[in-house]
DNA sequence: CAGTATCCACGTCGATACTG
DNA sequence: CAGTATCGACGTGGATACTG
């Protein structure tokens, strides 16, 4: 049987690469990490997503098996988002990533600097 | 001076998140990691990935300071693109995504089996 | 070989309004 | 509170053709 290989297109691994490797994946995987949330605190916590987007979001994660969902006939109504075991540990691959951006930022912005001046003297 | 937060969606990490965790980010730095390669190098070496795409993606990092992209005025033209240290610290953070992805496909395609059969029950 | 230029189909996203 | 439905603007991406 083949090889997973995200580097060949056919591999349902890509296809997994490219949902995982998703900015509002990381940022919520980020936040579910540490505990359960409430759909509104979700939002709330990951300024700039939209609730659309939000719901889109959750609702692939729950059918990758990656956070679940618990409703309560509360009223209004109640809805839990939570880590599961396999979300857990992609999350902890994830969250280097985030280090990652934030700590180098600065280096990132000082190279694109350099770059737009190197192309502004090439013209 | 404020501290950088990939939650908040005006910080500049933000942006660069969103660059860095992307499909064929990961894809290409994941082959830059282990040697220099030419244009068409990479084409083949990712599968699925357009020409015009690829050309887009390169021109992103090396602006980001990622990789270099170094021409040689043989004929036909030669260009090699490597990796930077800045680089290869992000390629360090980005094969475990990749390895996860592919270590977790199956667990995350029965989950999909198990969350489209309730979606089906339910309906 | 290593791109760029153009066109267009497509999906994604935000905004808005509505519901149990 | 936690969504869904609809719409329209937008950008992204593929296919194709062309260039130094």
């Amino acid at each position: 049987m083949d090889q997973p290989d995200a580097f060949s297109a056919r591999c349902p691994t890509r296809q997994i690469l490219d949902r995982i490797a998703d900015k509002w994946t990381v940022l919520l995987l980020g936040l579910l990490a540490s505990r359960t949330m409430r759909f509104n605190e979700l939002r709330r916590g990951v300024d700039g997503l939209s609730q659309k987007v939000l719901s889109q979001t959750l609702k692939s994660l729950e059918r990758d098996g990656l956070v679940t969902r618990a409703a309560y006939p509360t009223v209004p109504v109640t809805v839990e988002y939570a880590i599961t075991d396999l979300g857990r540990t992609l999350a902890a691959t994830l969250e280097p990533l985030r280090l990652w951006a934030e700590g180098h930022m600065e280096a990132v912005e000082k190279a694109r600097i350099d770059f737009d001046q190197r192309q502004q003297a090439a013209a």
